[in-house]
DNA sequence: ATTATGACCGAAG
DNA sequence: GCTTCGGCCATAA
């Protein structure tokens, strides 16, 4: 899962949802988020560009305050806390 | 093995 | 809009 988180691009997000369903685990959004809050390998991975399924950003390590100002800073529009426009940020597979 | 917790989701009231 | 509830799964104690 970790490498599937690796390859968001920059500007562009995923949910714990869809990235449930890459993994073909369908339904189990909540593992994914899980080993993300206990792994938090930010060194590898990009945990800030991962979301809740309806757009809000969810929770993070460091704060979701911070979450949101790295997406902001890669070019992900943010506000009052979720995502603006995630069908166009959004990055499946 | 069992219990509790958590960065989740969807449906229902 | 909100809260509650049931269901999901991984990890830790």
């Amino acid at each position: 899962m970790f490498l599937l988180v690796k390859q968001i691009p920059i500007g562009s997000v995923s949910t714990y949802k869809i990235l449930a369903q890459a993994l073909g685990n369908a339904g189990k959004a909540r593992a994914v988020g899980n080993a993300l809050n206990k792994n938090r390998d930010f060194k590898n991975i990009p945990c800030h560009r991962v979301v809740r399924s309806n757009g809000e950003v969810g929770g993070y390590v460091f704060g979701a305050d911070k979450k949101i100002k790295l997406l902001k800073k890669e070019g992900v529009e943010i506000s009052n806390g979720k995502v603006a426009d995630l069908e166009k940020y959004l990055h499946s597979w």
